[in-house]
Order: structure tokens, then C-alpha cells, then sequence
DNA sequence: AAGATAATGTGACATTTGTAATAAATGTGA
DNA sequence: TCACATTTATTACAAATGTCACATTATCTT
């Protein structure tokens, strides 16, 4: 398991090296102390995994993050962090980053790295309990006065996200014929035309 | 490491132990097929890790999860689905639960196992995918940015209204083709696909 | 195990929708 | 008037959508 590792702090990283390297069939390739660096070091060694800290001078780890996604958005990024700042977190996410840890318990870092190297997720324990605060509440509208089961309220609701039939198929393991089924049978219901109005009075429901 | 593995398919079970149990450090205390039995394995072991099917007949596993969280906050609980569902995942987030995983790769379970067992968090790749949907994020749609002409702007509205084409033309006194036209360009303008998309837009949009 | 019930899938079909190329009508400025 | 852009329309076509009747498969009940 090839691994980079960038960190601000040179103590840091090398630190981070030498336990690292402690585990069996890890190797650091490269060693870098900033984002740019973070950049060139992944171009030139593609790493299995980047572990890199996310409070750098210069440019960020979130940004050489969000960089070598762009180039490679199947790149295995595990971002370090002293404290949890959920704004972070969710732009990680968005970037399609592959984990992130706190700093503190260095004896986790090796698992987790293993854990992203089989294209898993990973987040430290501090990171986990944000995590449901950041979720979207799901919009109940009261459909009651039909009678619209649960799937069929989840397909309303990717429709009114304006999904294809085909996605929504993909979304809820379905056959697309049988999302159109759903559909016709929630218009039916409703007494709604199409799946425009249907959005449209899910979206309006959900003030 | 200590583990109890309960699924509904006992063949699966089965496999999972002995997936498992090739793993240096790793026990399979008990194996259990339902919700209600991991219930009791995981009062009468207390294993490490719980690996849990999430889709069991009688009390499922997300259920259980609920159970036993409640019991103990500090389980460390790893649900196994085969299909991925934003609505568990969401729940099983807000239960506290320690992971989720997709029953397909094997392989990379027992990384998973061990990261959990540090108290770390971890998502399958495909459930990693959808995380970012979740997010709460704020909606911001600027029709200037594109440039929008007035009778653009109330074909949108009468779109978001429900209206077919048809009814849009006899609306603005157009003829049915130049109001597909005219939302061609739209959708054109704005990036989007669809007359249920441009809805859905403009009505978030109008917050 | 058998039968009932619900969930899911299929195929055929008509309709609506979206795209593109092109043209007629309209207005506008030089 | 001419040239030009804008608005509106027409046509043909491909794709998505909605409806329906009917299989198939699971799940639950008894």
C-alpha cells in the first residue's frame, strides 16, 4: 500500500512516517509540508492513499483536495484534523474525499487507512457524531388524505428533485417500468396530471 | 476482536464467519439470524463489533440496531444491506450506528471491522456516493445569471405551475411548438433537462 | 403447505415532451 | 428601402412519460 504523506508540521509527518510504516505492506513514497506540494507529490506517485492534514499555509488540504479530485476523482484522499469544523466536513464530502480523522488517536490511522484503500468511507469518531446534524431533514408532506404508502412517498420525493424514471429505478432498485407503475398509480391517487404537478404540489405541500 | 455476525440467510452467515475468522485476532462469538437473537447475542457476548444484516424477517436489523444503542450507546454496530437506501441510511446514522456497508465486496469487511473497532465510522463505496445528497445545503438559483426574457421567465412560471405545453400556449396565445421551443431554450440556458427539473428549480428557488 | 395479498416486472401502446433545422412574420435602425 | 435581429411557427424526429392488462415473485396468514 503506497502512501503520501503531507503535514504542515515536519515533526508531524514524520511521525505520521514512522507509524505509518510500522504496519506490514506500507510504504510512505513521499513526504510533502503543503498543499502545492500535496499536488505534485500525488502526480508523481499516485498513491494508494493521501493522508493529509487539512490546516496547511498556503494552499489548504481541502483545496489540493478538491484539485486532485478534479484530475483524478478516483483518488483516495484521507484528510487529518485537529478539530472538527462541520463546514469542512461537508465540503470534504462534497469533493468526494475518502475520509476524515481526527489527529488525536494515532493508532486508528492505520485501520482507517486500510478501510479507504478498499475504496471505503472513514470518519473519526468526533467526526461521526456531527454527522446526523448535517443531514437534511426528509420533507413530510401529508399526503394522508390519499393513501400513499412509504416507497411511494420516497418516489414522489425524487421526482420532485426532478429525477427520470430510469434514475429513480437506479436510486430505489426498481425496474423503470415499474417506477412508471408508481407514478401512474400516485397520479391516479392525486388526481394530478403528470409528474410536473406532481412536483410541483410536493414542493408547494412542503411550506 | 470479538464478533457476533447475524443475518437472515444462513448461508450468508455462515460465510461471513468464515470470512471473518481467517483474519488473525478475529472471533465469531455467535451467529444469529434475526433481529430479536441479535438482541440476545449482543447481551449475552458483548462482542466488539456487531455485524448485522439489515433486511431480516420479523425485527430487522435496523431495529435491532435502535435496540441495542439504547441499551448500550457505546455498540458498535456494522450494518451489512444489499442495496443502499437513503432513508436507513439516514435513520441508522441518527442511531448512532458505526457503519454501513454493501454485502457485495467481501474483502473489505475486515478492514472495515477493525476501523469500526477503533471507533471509527465507516461507508461502504456505494453508500459513500449518496452522502453528499443528504447534506443539507442551501438552494440558490439566479435566473439573472443566465439571461432569462420576460416571456421566458412566465413560461417558467406557468411550467411551475403544472401546466402542459398546450395550456401554456393557449395561456400566452402562442402556438404548442414555440412553447416546447421556447422551454428548449431554457432548459438550454439553464443546464437543466427537463420540465419537472425547471420546476423544481424555480420553486426552490422562490425562497 | 396452500392460498391470499402485496410488491415488482413486462410489453404494448398513445401521448407528451424535447431537439433541431428551417422558415415566415414582425419590428427596428440606418 | 434594406439589412438585421427577434418573435413566432412548422415540421420531423427521438426520447421520455403515462396507461393498462397481465405475469412473476415475494411475503404473510392460516
Amino acid at each position: 500500500m503506497k502512501i503520501v504523506v503531507v503535514d504542515d508540521d515536519v515533526l508531524v509527518a514524520s511521525a505520521l512516517k514512522t507509524i505509518l510504516e510500522a504496519g506490514e505492506d506500507v510504504t510512505v513514497a513521499g513526504v510533502g509540508g503543503d498543499g502545492s506540494e500535496a499536488l505534485e507529490l500525488y502526480r508523481q506517485y499516485k498513491p494508494d492513499v493521501m493522508l493529509m492534514d487539512i490546516r496547511m499555509k498556503n494552499m489548504s488540504g481541502l483545496e489540493a483536495a478538491q484539485q486532485i479530485l478534479k484530475e483524478d476523482p478516483e483518488a483516495k484522499i484521507l484528510l487529518l484534523t485537529t478539530f472538527s469544523d462541520d463546514e469542512y466536513i461537508v465540503k470534504a464530502l462534497k469533493y468526494g474525499v475518502k475520509g476524515y480523522l481526527l489527529k488525536q488517536d494515532y493508532t486508528s490511522i492505520l485501520p482507517a487507512l486500510k478501510a479507504v484503500c478498499t475504496g471505503q468511507t472513514v470518519f473519526g469518531t468526533e467526526i461521526t457524531v456531527r454527522l446526523p446534524g448535517l443531514i437534511k431533514e426528509e420533507k413530510r408532506v401529508d399526503w394522508k388524505e390519499y393513501e400513499i404508502s412509504e416507497k411511494e412517498l420516497k418516489v414522489i420525493s425524487l421526482v420532485a428533485e426532478g429525477l427520470s424514471n430510469k434514475e429513480i429505478a437506479g436510486e430505489l432498485f426498481l425496474s423503470e417500468g415499474t417506477v412508471r407503475n408508481y407514478i401512474s398509480n400516485i397520479l391516479d391517487k392525486t388526481g394530478l396530471r403528470d409528474r410536473t404537478q406532481l412536483a410541483v404540489h410536493y414542493l408547494n405541500a412542503a411550506r
